[in-house]
DNA sequence: AGCACGATTAACT
DNA sequence: GTTAATCGTGCTC
């Protein structure tokens, strides 16, 4: 059976890379009105520091950037184009800006919710976008600060399977198109390339 | 107060 | 491959 531990505050404080790799097989969990809807995380990018030029935190401190300077283990959610929420998870110690976005996942629990939120679309897209997550299981502005490791929060993630590194491509970061070199290039996007093999 | 742009998506040629 | 949609954010005036 797949562990229901929650991950607790010490997986987040780590190198964010080392985060986003291992976030790789977990199951993202957001709890709505009782009822659960997940999904296996499949995709990830790191996002380390106001020296990576493609991390919002690169501008300093301000209203937006704020939560990625505090505690690991909290939701950062942020708002783009005009109309699509991305859902973060703060890394690294506290007063270090960091977090890990979540790209995509695998949907387990909640398929009949996610498709009403998601059609038109075939199942095989309805949430491999960052946005495409937050739509299918309703996350967004008033999830900004929220604690992954409080035990009734609303959003959480639980322990899942291993993925081995076999399974595992890097690749650079994803719509970074006016980042200045290196960190428009370096490999910090994590992909499940074969989910259900060895 | 005004401006340019964005860690995206869906629809279109 | 291209592009519209749509508005918060951080910067300049």
């Amino acid at each position: 059976m797949i562990s229901t531990a929650h991950l607790n505050r010490e997986f987040f404080n780590r190198s964010t890379l080392i985060v986003a790799r291992e976030l790789l097989g977990m199951r993202l969990v957001r709890v709505e009105n009782e009822v659960r809807l997940s999904g296996i995380i499949t995709e990830t990018e790191a996002y380390i520091g106001e020296a990576d030029l493609g991390c919002h935190a690169h501008v300093g401190l301000t209203p937006r950037t704020q939560v990625m300077y505090g505690s690991p283990g909290h939701a950062y959610v942020y708002f783009t184009y005009g109309m699509h929420w991305c859902l973060n998870f703060v890394t690294e110690p506290e007063g270090f800006p960091a977090a890990v976005l979540i790209r995509a996942i695998y949907p387990i629990e909640g398929l009949e919710i996610i498709a009403s939120r998601r059609a038109p679309q075939p199942r095989r897209l309805w949430t491999n976008g960052p946005a495409k997550i937050t739509k299918a299981i309703n996350i967004h502005r008033p999830h900004n600060g929220l604690d992954l490791c409080n035990p009734n929060a609303e959003i959480y993630v639980e322990a899942g399977q291993l993925i081995a590194d076999l399974s595992v491509t890097m690749s650079p970061r994803v719509g970074l198109n006016s980042v200045p070199e290196p960190w428009r290039s370096i490999p910090w996007r994590f992909r499940v390339t074969e989910l259900f093999t060895a």
